[in-house]
DNA sequence: ACAAAAGTGTTGCGCATACACCCATGG
DNA sequence: CCATGGGTGTATGCGCAACACTTTTGT
């Protein structure tokens, strides 16, 4: 039954969020990567953690989530989505909840000259990071790599017009596997989530068409969840004002 | 950048749970049924409300689902893994932020008798409930038929023996359809999840064999992602122990 | 002309659905 | 012996992976 005992003595709440974005390496090749901030306090001190900060009383956890978001790159994600809610007793001095949240930004993000406590990492090559910071990260992975699968959230990761090597590309950088280019198109357009536009891209061999994504289609996918509660609703795709995700 | 502002002013932590079993009706079908707890103090009382309580300083996430579980039913949950967290500002007075598990029992759990303010309600027929938890609720049953179709959770409503027809009868009662008894046989056999035993339930027609859940699929699958960091992971099951799972 | 990326066609396999059919038991 | 659920066999269709092939550009 409800407890009656008087309400949480010294739990702290707070929200971090995994960043996602994209970046070309030496050889060429893309790259997941995330901004880290380095602690300039303990506990941890020196070491780098997830950009974050204490939940405002006045706040929602999203709008908390994007003003990190904000604070760190100076930038608006294309994708946010709540992860986890961490609580263990063991994780952080003094009872800490944190509620985790990941997000996309679209390629070639710049973070502000300013500020040099903050940095791009290769996700695939991370240092210690502080708390369960490293385990949190592994998490954010594995849902990115698995969302990637049956939702489109891969475009969150490209600028407004784009090829479909482009396209494929970010998804070869999240799978960390080739795919057939041959397949990959009849896919996507099977899926009628692009349009097709007039532009080609040039400077390299044959043009290639740029495509645009297609923002009716998610709209449909997800169904108005919120005014009407039973829907059939699309394999998996999440109910959007529950998951509480910023369009693409 | 990490805020540097004062903790959480008067933000406090509940944790609530929706607990799923099954239930045969008059007609003697099964129904996804779940209890609700009356609420007998203001905000919303006398609504119906989902079983929780405030966080403990000392007590884990789950740790406080599990004994909100115990407290209301008086048994264990076969499955238990974190749904939300809801922390809107005007969801409830003088803002709450709710971790939300959800959990399933085997078939036939009975409510402690002296439990007159808790009661079975079947899912597809629910009344106007406190706070969001109508929303919540919804929630919790799209991620149960979603994860009922890549997983096995499906035998967490389920005593230890069953026979396919069990099964299947489970799977039609959270999807709400109708499948082929054939087809879904053989799907579970070749998913290699069920030991078959040389024990026949009688009494109708011709004896059905009765099956165990196969434990070492599961374990197989998740794959054991605390000690060893990067796994390459069977398609959608979660991660055991960033999902905090019981195990079935 | 030739390299390389863009884009098209074709084939085969695996798997899910549909449905016809046999089996074993209680009444 | 017959109704009913348990259990097997088989055909059809779709989606996807594999890969051969054509097209169009830059150099």
């Amino acid at each position: 039954m409800t407890r009656t005992s008087s309400p949480t003595d010294t739990i702290r709440v707070a929200v971090s969020t995994v960043i996602f974005s994209l970046r070309r390496d030496e050889s060429g090749r893309l790259a997941v990567v995330l901004p880290l901030v380095r602690r300039t306090r303990d506990p941890h001190d020196g070491l780098w953690a997830l950009p974050g900060g204490w939940l405002d009383a006045a706040e929602n956890l999203e709008a908390a989530a994007s003003r990190t978001l904000a604070e760190t790159t100076g930038l608006a994600p294309s994708y946010l989505e709540q992860l986890y809610a961490f609580g263990d007793v063991g994780r952080a001095p003094g009872r800490v909840v944190s509620i985790v949240y990941w997000a996309l930004l679209r390629e070639g993000a710049q973070l502000p000259e300013d500020a040099h406590n903050v940095r791009w990492f290769d996700a695939a090559h991370l240092p210690a990071l502080a708390f369960d910071h490293n385990h949190i990260v592994d998490y954010a992975l594995w849902r990115l790599r698995n969302k990637v699968g049956y939702s489109r959230i891969a475009h969150g990761l490209l600028p407004e017009l784009f090829t479909l090597s482009d396209l494929r590309e970010v998804y070869e950088a999240i799978l960390e596997r080739d795919l057939d280019p041959a397949n990959f198109r009849r896919q996507v357009e099977n899926s009628a989530t692009l349009i097709p536009t007039d532009a080609f891209r040039t400077g390299s061999h044959r043009p290639a068409r740029l495509y645009r994504y297609n923002h009716d289609v998610e709209l449909a996918d997800r169904g108005p969840l919120p005014p009407d509660p039973d829907r059939d609703g699309g394999a998996a795709s999440a109910p959007s004002a529950l998951a509480e995700e910023v369009t693409i």
